[in-house]
DNA sequence: TCAGACCCTCACAG
DNA sequence: ACTGTGAGGGTCT
């Protein structure tokens, strides 16, 4: 029984925070539903009172797909109640209530966040639609609509030359993202064995490609490989660390390396989301009551 | 551990 | 309008 339109049943789930919160990048906003394609299908969502909206340009078979991606099937409240009970983290969970973790392609995650490097989110946003413009397929969308694209593979990019790729303003990502490419393409390294790998030996993995380093190992891990614990650090969360839970001293990175990985338990990549997504809401504050009192 | 380099773009002063 | 400056979900040497 194939349709083009369904609901997702659901509560206590944000799309708009959830998507908008920097782990993937190729979402927009727009008649207010959100637009963007996962693997190779076009998809628009929007927040409904009851759960979520999806409709297609074509019908479709079946929709695992997309709650796979958004991961409708965990349990939030069981998440929440594992976080350790402190103030800062109770705080971010009751200003980001609904954030939720997606399940991305390990692919389109890991080369996502190469390009992420010292981006502000805007910026990256535009780099990977530059990329998908020039070197992905297009998709089916509805009549009318302007094309939307699939995420390039790495066996396209792999033949691609340096200089296209900053044509798509990626500096000097370029070539870190070519050379992951050739090498994935090439079979020295084969994402979907990680998912049989534990989380040390994936993270190992991960750090053989150019351009990534512990921050974006992690992100991947825990945006693509669902490794619930893994805990990117970033200059967000490290503000946040150092603020709420070293306001003496700053730790050394092994100290906080140690913290990370036992203070905020087995969901501690969700920990680390709402501290990310807190931190960001509140530096937002002042610029946003600036501009908006003119 | 610790700078400095690395590309490029945008926001914001002046 | 124009130019100058700083910094942005890091990584590598």
């Amino acid at each position: 029984m194939s349709s083009s339109q369904a609901i997702i049943a659901f509560q206590d789930y944000d799309l708009g925070s959830t998507l908008a919160s920097g782990q993937a990048f190729r979402w927009t906003f727009r008649d207010g539903a959100w637009e963007g394609v996962i693997g190779t299908h076009w998809v628009r969502l929007s927040q409904k009172p009851h759960g979520i909206e999806a409709e297609r340009a074509q019908p479709v078979p079946e929709w695992q797909w997309l709650t796979h991606y958004l991961q409708t099937d965990v349990n939030l409240a069981e998440v929440l109640r594992a976080f350790p009970q402190d103030e800062p983290l109770g705080r971010s969970v009751q200003e980001c209530r609904g954030l939720r973790l997606l399940r991305q392609d390990p692919w389109e995650c890991l080369a996502s966040f190469i390009l992420s490097s010292t981006k502000q989110i805007v910026q990256i946003q535009q780099i990977v639609g530059e990329l998908c413009t020039r070197f992905g397929e297009p998709v089916p969308v509805p009549p009318g609509h302007k094309p939307f694209y699939t995420f390039p593979t790495a066996e396209r990019l792999a033949k691609v030359t340096e200089a296209e790729l900053r044509a798509c303003k990626m500096g000097f990502r370029a070539p870190s993202l070519l050379k992951t490419s050739q090498m994935i393409t090439a079979g020295e390294v084969d994402l979907q064995r990680l998912f049989s790998l534990n989380v040390d030996q994936a993270h190992n993995e991960l750090l053989r490609f150019r351009g990534v380093g512990n921050k974006i190992a992690n992100c991947v891990l825990l945006f693509a490989y669902g490794f619930q614990q893994a805990f990117p650090v970033d200059v967000w969360v490290m503000k946040a660390l150092k603020d709420l839970y070293f306001p003496q001293r700053r730790p050394s990175a092994k100290r906080l390396a140690r913290f990370t990985s036992t203070y905020f338990g087995p969901y501690a990549g969700y920990a680390q989301q709402y501290l990310f997504h807190y931190m960001r809401m509140k530096g937002r504050l002042p610029a946003s009551s600036v501009s908006s009192s003119s």
